[in-house]
DNA sequence: GCATAAATTGACAGCGTTGTCATTTATAAG
DNA sequence: CTTATAAATGACAACGCTGTCAATTTATGC
């Protein structure tokens, strides 16, 4: 019935054979455990690379009682998003012998703590990743940590002492790339924010106004509207923006749907672009840079962000004492057609 | 250290002892082994329901020498499709106790065949799930073959008469899309198919052919311009079916990015949409919803098919006879803005 | 150099399940 | 009703690892 293969398995035992100690001082130097004369460690780790061994990671389940599966829960559908979390997890998880696993669920459901927590126990989740919205959910988080799990957010809006996480300075980063609108000669700059809930997106404006007010620029509710983050309320705001602010050059959305819309709107207009009217975004979502025109944006380092999570996520189940309990990433700024020079 | 909370688990023992049967009994109960008289397993189930148990899959794989992992291997930027297939499978693996995987690979790289037999053997892996363009490398098929990996392809374009896959019929879809445009009265239609060794592209494009001929309008060279799955290229393409075609008023591109590339050449040429030309594309990608305007599409069944591909491997894995090694879905067709009545 | 503390090591018992194989029970055949 | 055969059942040993705790070795202090 099986079809396996019956070549015999590298064990531990062969292992601690191979370099003469016992079974357990194999276990232990395999496991990085402090407690090893650096001359058996080696000899260990020697014997091991010698017969390639790969520790049998149900055993070690079993015998440990955990999973080595850390789990991201997200309630996103920007796939592209999820799917860089997952590359930067299974980059720190294939490193430590650790599973990745991604579940999606839904946070407006009523039974959803309540599930989360099921999926926690049930499969025994050695710990969390937690993206937006998420990891801004305080009743979630009261109940994990109530239940001791182990979490690490990723880009949380509003975080208490205790908390472990990642971020970019949003701010910094609207500053750099209003700055770059600025330094190509655009002083009519249009900003395309979000709802004032979305606290992302108010982190972008501010960094928005923050430029302009450095270059003496006109930053004024005019200039600023309002989207939801769709191509159709980008589309809506361009309309609106050249019936208010006509001498606009530039607009600057606070995600790279908006402007796309905005683009749109613009072509439909029969603007050129960048020509007549700049355009720059946010998120370098996958299809910014095969837009035509391609879009000029700020690409957050999603993969090693989620990457450095997951390693801090590992030290924590490990019981490593952690340093730092914050680390922050800088985005860098994508230049391409939609802002080329006049 | 752990903060795991010390509440005895509830192991096939607690059930067997509840159920009055032997520990061996229960756990041929829970695995729907045939070999359990009819009364006996109803006990075992009802023991199971009433102390909510679930099984210790460490345990499980640790005994039975199998992973219960199923992964999917893709070497496919669209992480939308990516994700799609991962949801699909994750359905199935969640009812049969599986745990669901994804891994990327390039398939360019010289050493991918063996890096993915070292993969599968390293972790034991139950079986994979493979899509395009994986499941149409002959070699890592007679590879995967050669070692007796349980296999289920997913819209693979070529297969062997020993290949487990799901398929769409492509051909079908884009005749049902061009009859739609043919029915709004549109008469002069244009197709932008892909590159030849694009299969899946062409199958489309022989759908088109098809429709256009029954209702008895053209559809020739002049008609049928090859892009290459880009938004760039559905720009180009608009730009040279006006010139060559000025009279065409709709046109149906193979995919949704160059549809949407085509859309806003269209725009950017003063042209309205739906009202002057309609547009049509195909996958319902993300971002065909989000649009604008809306983009009218094909789509194919794609978290339907990774659902029943995965069914259909776990069956193959524990043994289970499979009466048919293919199984053809539907696609569905998505009426949306941009091919809006006239 | 000896007593004591600290670090290192190893024997052994699980972890919760499935595989094997012998035993018991039910069914069919004569 | 007996025997032969098939089906159902259970005892027990794995699976490969880690946790526990006692035994051993090494380092430290006086």
């Amino acid at each position: 019935m099986s079809s396996r293969i019956n070549k015999k398995r590298v064990t531990v035992t062969d292992i601690a054979k191979e370099a003469g100690v016992s079974l357990k001082t194999a276990s232990r130097a395999l496991n990085n455990s402090p407690h090893v004369r650096e001359e058996k460690r080696e000899a260990v780790l020697k014997a091991a690379k010698k017969f390639n061994f790969r520790p049998n990671i149900s055993a070690r389940q079993l015998a440990s009682n955990r999973s080595y599966v850390i789990t991201h829960f997200y309630d996103n559908v920007n796939t592209d998003y999820v799917s860089k979390i997952y590359t930067g997890m299974q980059q720190a998880c294939h490193k430590h012998g650790y599973y990745a696993v991604a579940e999606t669920t839904d946070c407006s459901k009523r039974k959803f703590i309540e599930q989360t927590l099921d999926y926690v126990t049930a499969f025994n989740i050695d710990g969390l990743i937690l993206s937006p919205p998420l990891c801004d959910d305080t009743a979630l988080m009261t109940a994990l940590k109530k239940h001791g799990i182990k979490v690490v957010l990723i880009s949380p809006q509003e975080t208490s002492e205790d908390d472990y996480f990642v971020f970019v300075d949003e701010e910094k980063s609207a500053f750099q790339i209003t700055e770059h609108l600025i330094n190509l000669g655009h002083k009519d700059i249009a900003f395309l924010g979000g709802l004032k809930s979305h606290k992302a997106a108010l982190n972008r404006q501010k960094g928005f106004v923050a430029a302009m007010k450095q270059y003496g620029l006109n930053a004024s509710r005019k200039t600023i509207k309002t989207g939801d983050f769709t191509m159709q309320s980008g589309h809506n705001a361009y309309v609106d923006i050249m019936k208010k602010l006509p001498e606009a050059t530039a607009i600057f959305a606070a995600n790279d749907e908006m402007a796309m819309g905005v683009i749109m709107a613009a072509l439909n207009d029969g603007k050129k672009i960048p020509d007549e009217i700049a355009v720059a975004g946010y998120d370098n979502s996958r299809f910014s840079g095969l837009f035509w025109p391609s879009l000029t944006t700020v690409s957050p380092p999603v993969i090693e962000m989620a990457d450095y999570a997951t390693n801090l996520l590992i030290r924590l189940i490990s019981g490593e004492a952690v340093e730092n309990k914050k680390h922050e990433f800088v985005s860098e700024i994508i230049l391409r057609k939609s802002t080329d020079k006049k």
